[in-house]
DNA sequence: CTGTTATGCGTAGACCATACGCAGAACTAG
DNA sequence: CTAGTTCTGCGTATGGTCTACGCATAACAG
């Protein structure tokens, strides 16, 4: 049996305590003019307008109208408020998939949740992550996507290790489609030029002796037109569940 | 065909140009102290002793005997040494594979050698990514990549994805990975104490109610001892190449 | 009213990357 | 041999970062 009560281990820091509501306002003492929620609340908008880079505890503190140094008073580091600003960010999980959809279909709209967020906030995936999730509505994100394999012999670990296969995924696609984004968004370039010059410029540097699989992928034109990001998406992903489908037949038997 | 030869297009940046050696000295003026590739190796020195983020300019001149600001007249920036560190931190790909052995046992191996670098070189996994691979020795391993697959009857195009795919499930095994050994470090558990501690935490916050299946997977023990990282890290790509696997099949029917 | 406590925040310190410009070294041309 | 050119190394300075520390004040308990 796991115990829901233990308070020995680690503690948990302060802010994160708040995320869970564990932490009532002591009585005594002036009435905070600022809360864990806004100071995060403020700190995303700062993320979403200009990048997380932007991101800084003076500039979050502008943001409220307060002083860089109260900020230090709700959450204890930097640090603390990105693991916070990822909860927040991330947003309420996609909630319990349709009883009638299968595994598949049920891990597919999960994977294409992560992926709309990301795409939508992109600088989540710059946030470096520094642990296992802690937060509520990381956890909620868990527990849907372990739901979508309920009805399935696999044993839990593989559970797991499933999802931790699929949301790596959708991280590092969307890490690759934003990085084409971003660079050609820095380098001033049309978002549709990117890929056509990267090709113009290994075509340019490379011995055809010694990239001849790498000049025959040039050659073939793969990388003369930006293909459509979703495509690439939906490509990877139904490669990872063809995998897990061979998986879940080979438990099956 | 693709042209090997296109002075149009985006400049390089010098030290890149260098990099490739593209730049010979300049007749005139002093003999250079510096060069490009010592003040990589010196940051990459750095980095394998004290992290990422020991590599500051001023942390690498002094590794070097040299002022800051020398830096400069070598490399355009910050983010530009950090490419090079990139490309020098992986070392030379791992080779052409043995043609006895098929593609799934060349992609394994490939998979297996970044895997290894990874591992003795966490650091290349907290360098932000800018942009796609223009570098020698990353190009190198592209290439090593792409052979994998020659003879199989794939698309080029679909031999690039399934390459971005694996690269992308081995750097994502490997922070996860990593990230258990820094957080006990950063903690002073004993690494082996990380995920328990990790999963009394989760026990002591969730609502049965509300976590049911999280909480399922804490009582399976799944968390309770670290498994082998290598066990999980051949699971994960033993699914992925299963769905290749179907893949290829289905392009060879 | 007094004592306790928590809040907001000002100051200051220790870093960081890097723009700019100068002194001098090494070569070429005469 | 001399003068001119060009490139290297680096000193200075600017503006940014996070955050440790301590003080004044506001709000409550008794």
């Amino acid at each position: 049996m796991a115990e829901t009560k233990d308070d020995s281990g680690p503690a948990l820091p302060p802010a994160i305590e708040s995320a869970w509501g564990l932490r009532g306002r002591p009585p005594r003492g002036p009435r905070p003019g600022l809360s864990v929620p806004a100071i995060v609340d403020a700190a995303v908008r700062v993320a979403d307008a200009d990048g997380l880079p932007a991101v800084s505890m003076s500039r979050v503190a502008k943001e409220l109208g307060a002083a860089t140094m109260a900020l230090y008073r709700h959450v204890g580091s930097k640090d603390e408020l990105l693991t916070l600003m990822v909860d927040a960010g991330y947003g309420p999980s996609p909630g319990p998939a349709s009883p009638d959809d299968d595994w598949r279909a049920r891990l597919t709209r999960w994977a294409w949740a992560e992926h709309d967020v990301l795409r939508q906030r992109p600088w989540l995936l710059h946030v470096p992550i520094t642990g296992p999730p802690i937060t509520p509505q990381q956890l909620d994100w868990m527990e849907d996507g372990l739901r979508c394999l309920d009805g399935t012999t696999l044993p839990e670990g593989e559970k797991m290790s499933i999802l931790l296969l699929i949301t790596g995924y959708v991280r590092n696609e969307a890490t690759l489609t934003n990085q084409i984004a971003e660079g050609s968004r820095a380098a001033g370039v049309e978002p549709g030029e990117m890929m056509p010059a990267y090709r113009r410029m290994v075509g340019r540097l490379i011995d055809p002796v010694r990239f001849p699989a790498l000049l025959r992928v040039l050659n073939a034109g793969v990388l003369d037109q930006d293909d459509d990001p979703d495509d690439e998406f939906t490509f990877g992903l139904d490669r990872i569940l063809d995998g897990i489908e061979a998986l879940i037949a080979r438990r099956a038997a």
